[in-house]
DNA sequence: GCAATCTTTATAAAATCTTTATAATCAGCC
DNA sequence: GGCTGATTATAAAGATTTTATAAAGATTGC
């Protein structure tokens, strides 16, 4: 958390909810009531999100945003009491991220401050354990920071394992989504490779802590 | 335009309704009724953007959401009949991108989507990694400032590559997006024009830095 | 027809997977 | 505890698959 978020409305009411419901999830909150100091702000110091409200009173808030979408690609949410499609239409082909209409629930507006935040850092939904990180959207597997080379079976295999962490997965589970039905009698595959995982990802791997094996039974990623 | 979107709909009359007004927008549309159906397609061929009808007759529309955003990021509006502010909550919070209730209004759908297209496909004026730099509007690319001349498949080649900078891309991808969907079972064209890349683009061809193969799975640009 | 490009093909090289042998470890039992 | 048979770990050789590359043939557009 911790992000910084900009608010531009005019209405003293409204801008201090705005700001306590925010401050509640630990963002950095800037208020302000005209859109120039906002702007002026906004060249000196970069946030993450800005919330707009449509109805200022020293400019039109769809001038504003078109003003700033010229230089700035932040996300911004409007809020309005405009229910009309083309203050809608207008507001998002200005640049707006998204639009909210008066009266709004705070847990949704929360959710799509989270949902702007979120899709603007693509912060990659990576799993990880100790210092290992897999991203499945690159398909690409880092230890303490450092890129780690998986062959197609490696690294098919710890998806396997990430994707039902902490359980036992049978040697037949694995060779069955691995390499297909027919292999359930080829246990020393997955044994070749989980040892070859081990060398790559453990750091001592004849005594691994990730990677443990259930003997009878199968393989377990232990995520602690 | 001409952007690819995939509508998951099951209620024909709204799968209808909304592969017609997009494809006014000159989009290429992709409709699915069965979640199933739909993930195995865009395993196959990434698309722009994705429309999710929560109310699906196979699967749960929250856990199909859940289950894409473990490997895809690609954006995702939601349309739903639900007006309840917790399944408001749950979507934004499972990855979606926005969330339209129906009834809604069609100019407001599509500024929407354009909102969505948009801001994920930043309109970057130029893609560059090391000494290589690709411009999409004067399509044209240079290597240490001096232009190199592309034919038109390499150029699509490298284009989709950029366009999924960091991300494998499997045979079956390129060749769909660069041959067409009959083409898939023609790895040998990929590589031959990946070798004219690497010979176009890389300092040592025969070790690329950034041109790299995936044995088994497909090519990654390198940009980091 | 010519030049550029794409497709096809053949061969070499590289990467990965499978197989195998041996050592280590484990579980049950006396 | 120590023995025994089964299971597991590991390295390394062998086999297979996949990929790189050049070059010849086919196609396309001017």
């Amino acid at each position: 958390m911790a992000e910084t978020i900009l608010v531009l409305e005019d209405d003293p009411a409204m801008q201090s909810f705005l700001g306590t419901l925010l401050k509640t999830q630990q963002h950095q909150v800037h208020s302000f009531s005209e859109g120039i100091a906002a702007l002026q702000h906004l060249v000196q110091q970069p946030v993450d999100l800005i919330l707009l409200d449509l109805g200022l009173a020293d400019m039109d808030g769809q001038l504003w945003l078109a003003q700033l979408r010229s230089w700035c690609d932040t996300p911004v949410i409007v809020i309005s009491a405009r229910h009309r499609e083309q203050d809608k239409v207008q507001a998002l082909d200005n640049g707006a991220n998204d639009y909210v209409t008066k009266p709004f629930s705070a847990a949704e507006l929360l959710a799509r401050v989270r949902a702007n935040l979120r899709h603007n850092t693509p912060q990659q939904q990576a799993f990880s354990f100790g210092n290992i990180r897999l991203d499945p959207v690159l398909r690409q597997v880092s230890r303490a920071g450092a890129e780690v080379h998986l062959t197609k079976t490696e690294y098919d295999i710890l998806l396997l394992l990430m994707r039902h962490a902490d359980k036992v997965l049978t040697h037949n589970q694995i060779l069955t989504q691995v390499w297909g039905k027919t292999y359930t009698d080829r246990p020393e595959y997955v044994r070749v490779h989980m040892a070859q995982l081990r060398q790559k990802l453990e750091d001592t791997p004849a005594a691994p802590v990730y990677l443990k094996t259930e003997p009878g039974v199968g393989y377990r990623l232990k995520m602690t």
